[in-house]
RNA sequence: GCCCUCGUAGCUCAGGGGAUAGAGCAACCGCCUCCUAAGCGGUAGGUCGCAGGUUCGAAUCCUGCCGAGGGCGCCA
């Protein structure tokens, strides 16, 4: 039995309890609670809707626990459901009923874990987005992490995503590039506010290598063949390293495109036509305000120039009229005043502002030798995703960056970095699956029939009666329910630290029980009772990782 | 001054109305003639920043204060 499916038990058993009292059914919650309980002793799973309701509908908890702990009591798949504490009801399982989640995930396979909640919703996921200036670095790296994941983890439960990254390629910060990089070429000092770290000098002499000759032009057209060709390798570079850490983008958005193709200039007037915007101190302002803006944002400069935000404007136009339902943002602490203006944004624009959900995450600082190190390009401590990924690998590094709560700063250690050390919890992790699938190999090789694939119906699982195997199936069983949480609440950590306790729950196990048959031994009932029990392990923990993007190793 | 996030074991962090607050690492003591010891068991370690409030019940929700980080441009 499924936790949703004891759920629902639960609920159509108060329902009942409720209406032959005559009391309100309404007063219970549209979806029951049903955890595990830390302590064993309160059974294999508990809920507190006697708690919940007892008050709303006039009786004592306890009285309102114990009508339903008999109603339950005898119930078909429940060995006992009994009062605890102020009106708990703990329920225990049959064996065989409990063993059936692993049939199901037999059954389910790669799909053990998918929902449909989202129902096909257009989900436009932009992440990463940083300036095209130079290689990605830290925090990005986060970004590339978290983002992905999390498109996979809304996919999975029904949405239909698109990721989306958006390149700021154009702007003054552009031309800072631009002269740097010229200035490298010619090799001069990089000018003020200039970009100064060696991919600098590097990326200058691969323009001129692509291009010869560049330097001799006149300084117009030279910048332009810089501009054109640097940014083009700037660009090329940057998807190269995301594509190698796992992370692939299905649009790469130009600003630049949005300002050509005259899409600024017509969202512009339209908003003046519609009133959202007016003109003060010679540049045009919008009414921001009136949508829950801190302040009110120029548009347009007083010397005629679209500022920044015009873009994002545009772009949410754009993204709008390709059809997406919500528009997520993914970005750092820095930018936390862009949520009022991104909402604010999509009421100007006529739409609902619940069409922008802006996450904030917390920043990666750099920690060696116990204390911060500032990244800075000049003094050439940027940690790029390269680095990173040079220092632990792709899947540690992705592991590692996905397991935190996006909402706490992440401090990596420098010094932890290059020690390349086994310490990371994705090995413990990665470890159970590789033990998982090297039991499977060596089940094959004794001849037994394969697990994988099959329905489990010739298989007993009711003898899977071993506390830690009932740890391990219930574990298992929370899979769903963990993904379906992280998706609502954007938070791919939870998949991580699923996948941290079910390998707990799995290594116990795999201590307190044998397997396989030993010596001249044969193969029991119970011996292919655990090895479905191990494949369903082994299953949960293959598709927990794919959503992180994060490799399941078959051999460690 | 205003806004956002954080403050939980020595360290890094989970848990975000439920029962005796958890994990990894670090420390200490044990466990491989046996399916992968990158594992398991045990010991030790806590005023959940502080003070009020809401509730049958608060680490969790509300208010204030303290501390840390980040924002508050006709920059991008």
């Amino acid at each position: 039995m499924t936790p949703s499916a004891l759920a629902d038990l639960v609920r159509s058993a108060a329902a009942e309890v409720l209406a032959a009292r005559g009391l309100d059914t309404g007063a219970l919650p549209e979806a029951v609670i049903v955890e595990r309980p830390r302590n064993p002793e309160h059974g294999d799973y508990a809920t507190n809707v006697a708690l919940q309701v007892a008050k709303k509908v006039g009786l004592a908890p306890r009285e309102l626990a114990e009508a339903l702990a008999n109603a339950l009591a005898g119930t078909d798949g429940l060995d006992s459901a009994e009062v605890a504490g102020p009106g708990f009801v703990n329920l225990r399982l049959a064996t065989d009923a409990q063993g059936e989640l692993v049939r199901q995930v037999l059954v389910q396979g790669a799909a053990y874990g998918c929902g449909d909640e989202f129902g096909g919703l257009a989900v436009n996921l932009e992440f990463v987005s940083a300036n095209p200036t130079g290689p990605i670095h830290l925090g990005g790296t986060r970004w590339a992490a978290v983002g992905d994941a999390l498109g996979r983890i809304l996919t999975v439960r029904g949405a239909v995503v698109t990721r989306e990254y958006y390149f700021n390629d154009a702007g003054a910060q552009i031309d800072r590039f631009v002269a740097s990089l010229v200035a490298a070429a010619r090799g001069a000092e990089p000018p003020e506010d200039g970009y100064g770290g060696a991919y600098i000098s590097e990326l200058a002499s691969e323009v001129v290598r692509a291009e010869p000759g560049v330097l001799e032009l006149p300084d117009g057209q030279r910048d332009e063949v810089f501009r054109r060709t640097g940014i083009e390798l700037m660009f090329e570079q940057i998807k190269r390293s995301l594509h190698d850490f796992g992370t692939d983008f299905d649009v790469f958005f130009h600003e630049d495109s949005l300002h050509a193709s005259g899409a600024v200039d017509e969202v512009l007037e339209q908003l003046k036509r519609s009133g959202r915007l007016y003109h003060a101190d010679g540049a045009w302002w919008m009414r921001s305000t009136e949508f829950g803006d801190d302040k009110d944002r120029v548009v347009i400069k007083s010397d005629g120039a679209p500022a920044y935000i015009a873009g994002d404007i545009a772009y949410l136009a754009d993204k709008r009229s390709r059809g997406f339902d919500l528009c997520i943002y993914m970005l750092g602490a820095d930018h936390h005043g862009y949520i009022g203006r991104l909402k604010a944004t999509a009421a100007a624009l006529g739409d609902d502002p619940d069409v922008v959900e802006v996450l904030i995450g917390q920043m990666v600082n750099l920690v060696s030798e116990g204390k911060p190190v500032r990244m800075s390009k000049r003094a050439g401590t940027v940690v790029t995703l390269e680095d990173l990924v040079d220092a632990v690998g792709v899947d540690a590094a992705r592991y590692e960056l996905a397991r935190y709560s996006v909402d706490s700063a992440v401090d990596v250690d420098l010094d932890l970095l290059r020690k390349n050390t086994a310490e990371n919890p994705v090995f413990y992790v990665q470890y159970a699956h590789a033990r998982l699938a090297s039991l499977q190999r060596n089940a094959a090789e004794l001849g037994l029939p394969p697990v994988a694939g099959t329905d489990g119906s010739q298989i007993d699982l009711g003898l899977l009666s071993h506390p830690r195997e009932g740890d391990l199936v219930r574990t298992i069983g929370e899979f769903p329910k963990v993904v379906a949480r992280a998706a609502e609440l954007r938070e791919p950590h939870r998949i991580a630290r699923y996948l941290e306790e079910l390998a707990s729950a799995y290594h116990k196990f795999y201590d307190a029980a044998r397997v396989l048959p030993q010596g001249d031994e044969e193969a029991t009932p119970t011996t292919f009772a655990r090895l479905a029990l191990c494949e369903a392990a082994r299953q949960t923990v293959a598709n927990g990782l794919a959503l992180l993007g994060v490799s399941a190793p078959d051999r460690m």
